[in-house]
DNA sequence: TGAAAGTATGAACACATATTCATATAAGGA
DNA sequence: TCCTTATATGAATATGTGTTCATACTTTCA
């Protein structure tokens, strides 16, 4: 393929490029929660929540923690609130 | 809807999120270039370049000069280089 | 061990979008 | 004005992916 120097890159955009996962990260800035709070919160079916946090979990985005049977997730470092931040002041800006 | 507070930004995120387009800002790194160009230098059909330059335009990432019957395409801000950068530092560390 | 709570996952459907192809528009030169 | 070059665009196809639904896995507690 072509643009393989662009594909990984492209992916991790990706990755944020999608509002029920962004929803997540701004979820994520206030602490850690479990699966079931961020389901809650968000409004979203705990099968949905799942899937997207194994996908942001793949990039990195988010980490985990176990604690009985609860997964405790919340964002991995910071250049995902970094990312965040800059792409609200880029449109934000006009 | 629900995730209206999160469109506008995955929107803009998408629009980062996919090879060919990153190839784009890439190239564009270097100084503003024709859609021409940017097809020879990307291995793209010119059609494909227009497409994708548009949608970059819409989205605020790169702006146009005319001059005759060329179009020169060079990036709007900083913001972007800034995402730009800050997704292959992701990406890289560890 | 059995039941319940919390989380993960596979398959299928619905939808969004990148590329191609054909063609249209715009501008410069003969 | 006609032709050529450069760019833009609409339609169609192909591909990728988010959500739902059903179900499996894991851990705790009785």
């Amino acid at each position: 393929m072509k643009n393989e120097k662009f594909t990984e890159l492209s992916y991790f955009f990706k990755v944020l490029a999608e509002s029920s996962r962004l929803e997540i990260i701004d979820t994520l800035l206030s602490g850690e929660k479990s699966v079931g709070d961020i389901a809650d919160m968000t409004d979203n079916s705990q099968s949905a929540v799942s899937h997207q946090l194994r996908i942001l979990r793949d990039a990195r985005v988010v980490k985990t923690r176990k604690e009985g049977h609860h997964v405790f997730y919340s964002l991995d470092d910071e250049h995902v609130v970094m990312l965040y931040k800059l792409g609200k002041e880029h449109l934000s800006h006009d």
